[in-house]
DNA sequence: CGGGATCCGGCAAGATACTG
DNA sequence: CAGTATCTTGCCGGATCCCG
């Protein structure tokens, strides 16, 4: 006997583009980390360096042009004597917190299942 | 002049390794979608494949192996004539869905603003 | 300090064909 | 229906060097 049959039609509309859409947004390896160290104040090229473990130079860089053109960060070179830059979440970069902070707390579930 | 000094501690202590460990567990092309379309209710094999627009039957195929390994979904063989697999969420891969959703409320926002 | 240019390697994803 | 096998391609990230 065959299986209830369940509605073919998926109870999904256009929630899956959503989605997709959304993660492209923060696609890219350390993207998510940099929105992130970023959430609280500006930071610099090299703070960000070290505040990202094991990032090179040049996928840092990538990764903030790429979240520039996506309109996630601002780009702010300052006038100081040693030329420095600072990046800053935009108002739609802020957007991003809520959902990387609950993605936070699966981590952290995840790391107490870990240490069982 | 120099410009003021941020404390280069950064102020962000294992929080970094979460966002990543997490990030870890929905990597791979397709893996948010294929979590979010079990959100409701199991799905079999092929209404996945449907469900998510052009998934080849390999990538789907690798990804719930991943994505079981993970202990994020169950898979149900059923002992039915065509025989027939239903996977469904784990009380684990539930925890992801929170999330996701925050992660889709994003998508919604980043679709009104393409549309102005 | 804050990057860009280049080369290079790996893995993931796509296409196609085949199976129990 | 529910996959697996194989091949191929493309992109992404790492390393290194160099520049204003």
């Amino acid at each position: 006997m065959a299986l209830k049959l369940r509605k073919n039609k998926s109870p999904l509309p256009p929630e899956p583009c959503a989605l997709t859409d959304c993660m492209a947004l923060i696609s890219g390896a350390w993207a998510p980390n940099v929105i992130w160290c970023l959430r609280m104040e500006p930071r610099r090229f090299n703070e960000l360096r070290v505040d990202i473990p094991p990032i090179s130079a040049k996928v840092l860089s990538t990764r903030l042009t790429e979240l520039k053109a996506r309109g996630l960060i601002n780009r702010n070179v300052l006038p100081t004597s040693p030329p420095s830059v600072e990046y800053e979440l935009t108002a739609f970069g802020q957007e991003l917190i809520p959902a990387l902070d609950a993605i936070v707390q699966v981590g952290h579930k995840l790391k107490l299942k870990e240490s069982e």
